[in-house]
Formats: C-alpha cells, sequence, structure tokens
DNA sequence: TCTATACTTCGAAGTATGTCAAACTATAAT
DNA sequence: ATTATAGTTTGACATACTTCGAAGTATAGA
C-alpha cells in the first residue's frame, strides 16, 4: 500500500459516483485512455469535449457529473485554452481496487 | 481472467448496489468474513441476524438492502433454519478489482 | 398447535438524483 | 469589439431511492 487507508465514507463516495451509467462511461473511458497511452509526455487526458459529442445528454448533465467524479477524487480537471481535459486519479483507482481485493483467487 | 468479461451494465449495477453506505457495509462485512474466515469447511459467511442487530436500520430495510446486493450478483443467501447466511460471490468482486485495474502502477 | 423468532412484503413519505432548457461565463479567433 | 465555441449555473420536474411501520410468511421449539 503505498498510501493511507482510505475511509469507509471515501469509498462509498467514489462507488456511488461510479453508480450512475453515464459517469461509470465517463471514468471508464478515462481509465482505458490512461491505460493506453501513458508514456513520457503524459498525454493521457479525455476531452470534456468528445464527451458532450459522444454521449446522449445534454452538457450541463455532463458538467454535472464530471464535477462529482472530481469530488469523489476519481478523477482531476485541467484547463487548456477553450478545453477541458480529465485525468485519471490513480491513487483513488488503486484504492478502490484495493478494497475489492486481488486476496484470494 | 477466469471468466467472461462482464457487460457494463453488469458493472455498473454493481457499483450501484455499493453505492449506498449501509449496503456497501453490509458487503465489506462479507468480505472482510470470507478474507479471514476461509478454509477447509466454508463457513466464512455472515448472518443476515447480525446485520439487522448492528446496523442502525430497521430490518425491512436490510432485507431490501440485502436483495439489492444479491441481485447485483455481488453476494448470494442460503437458509439454514431460521437463519439466513450471506456469501459473497468472488466472481463478481474479481471482475470489479479487474475492471479497476492492477495494472500501471 | 401455539408461540417466539427471523425475516419479507406492502404501502407511504421524505429525500436525492438525472436530466433539460435557458441564461450565463470564459476563452479564442476574426 | 463581435462573434463563436466550450463549458457552467440555475431552476424546474419527473423519477428513483431509503427508510419506516404494520401486517404477513417461514421455521423451530415447547
Amino acid at each position: 500500500m503505498r498510501d493511507t487507508k482510505p475511509s469507509h465514507q471515501d469509498i462509498a463516495k467514489a462507488f456511488k459516483a461510479l453508480s450512475n451509467p453515464n459517469r461509470l462511461r465517463i471514468y471508464q473511458e478515462i481509465l482505458q485512455r490512461q491505460r493506453h497511452d501513458v508514456g513520457p509526455n503524459d498525454d493521457s487526458g479525455c476531452l470534456l469535449y468528445d464527451f458532450i459529442n459522444s454521449l446522449k445528454i445534454g452538457a450541463p448533465t455532463i458538467s454535472h457529473h464530471v464535477k462529482e467524479l472530481v469530488n469523489a477524487n476519481l478523477i482531476r480537471v485541467e484547463r487548456n485554452g477553450k478545453f477541458l481535459t480529465c485525468y485519471l486519479n490513480t491513487n483513488m483507482r488503486r484504492k478502490l481496487a484495493e478494497f475489492l481485493g486481488e486476496g484470494d483467487d
């Protein structure tokens, strides 16, 4: 374990953020992008713009969802000019994976 | 990977089931019990009875929550006389852990 | 068979969530 | 400056969720 143990509250909040299908989709995109594109130049983010154009829900809703993912510490967001880029919070991802085990298989 | 890849829907449903603090607590109990007590005699379940006495919510609510965990494939339940015992579904636990990575650390 | 225990089912009530449209802010480009 | 683009905020509404109390079912034991 690289960092402090997350509280029950933290875990619950994170799972809650992942409990909505659209939010899960957004998170999954960011997760996969990070997995595949990791390299020397950390260009592994997703544009919020792409979510707005690919998902079948309006921009306000997506804005709301992304804020919830940020609030749950699952992702972070950076501004680049007009655009927002979403990055995975690998710390939290690891905490959740640890909660779920990797133990006894 | 030991079994088929879960659909986005399955994952979303499972996270949704874990998104409620009381349900998460129930699941966590079952998870920990299984981790610690695994042995030749598979006596690694939790009594629903204990949840009713330890959690600060009524029996109807707990019954409802347990059903949701079962419905999300996170646990299964067996009757022993008057009592119900809850067992972890390790398959689903593994699927969720895989979704969350173990990849790039 | 009567009683006690361990749940479950059925409304009901308050709260939270997901979504949208309309109006707003921020940045870039012309 | 004006306009266009990217995203946010607000307010509203419908739906879903959590919880409870009361009444119902199932099993065990006296």
